[in-house]
DNA sequence: CAAGGTAAGTTTCGTTTTGGAACTATGGCA
DNA sequence: TGCCATAGTTCCAAAACGAAACTTACCTTG
């Protein structure tokens, strides 16, 4: 089965993971929740190649979870922020929070 | 960066989808939520090959969400079961299920 | 007892996705 | 003119994945 068709899948949980359900989705929208907007801030705090951020945004953009809006015109800059859609996730993401301060001590520190 | 590296992220969002935050696994625990317990369930129910299901399971079992228990001995079965730390990620499945509710309406019916 | 069925994986192989790093485009600034 | 910043894009090798066949171990039915 291809993961695209989850979008149509009965389940609605199954539908939700189809936009937020893949690696490092998420950990762009909680750095949205936390006030970044920025491809280099993205960047800078995930972690996750420049590559797979470009390719995780539009899909964002596509989905109709985040905007792309011009912030500069020359040159062409972008911001990308959460729709309404977009920030109604925030409960899931709180609850996923939740349970990581609970269930995954952490043991050692990182510097990301 | 390597995705395994966030389980010891200062996020504890990161954390969490250290564990969780993969294609598929989300899937499995819905299910386990529904009731279902076993390999051919999980398969059946949520369209996955079978060598991914194996592994998302050692996974889920290593990380404490899952426990493998046997309910035959010849041949050697077992169940997948919820522990009390998988039991925990409920109000996370019901935000995400709230929100595909909310923003992803179904277009057309699947099978699956 | 041989044939077929069930449950739970494992293996193989070809395709996708990913990580890492370099490269490009556009303009600002010294 | 040369260097810096932002926001990507391209390239390649490595890892993950999908599909399907294969394996193991037992059970049932003829």
């Amino acid at each position: 089965m291809k993961w695209s068709d989850l979008s149509d899948n009965w389940c609605p949980v199954a539908r939700t993971l189809s936009i937020v359900g893949d690696r490092w989705t998420l950990l762009i929208l909680r750095d949205c929740f936390l006030g970044m907007s920025r491809f280099e801030q993205f960047i800078e705090s995930s972690g996750m190649t420049r590559h797979i951020l470009a390719d995780r945004l539009k899909r964002l953009v596509e989905s109709g979870v985040l905007e792309r809006k011009a912030y500069s015109t020359t040159p062409k800059r972008y911001d990308y922020v959460l729709t309404d859609k977009g920030q109604e996730l925030a409960p899931a993401l709180l609850t996923l929070r939740d349970w990581g301060k609970k269930h995954m001590p952490v043991r050692r520190a990182t510097s990301a």
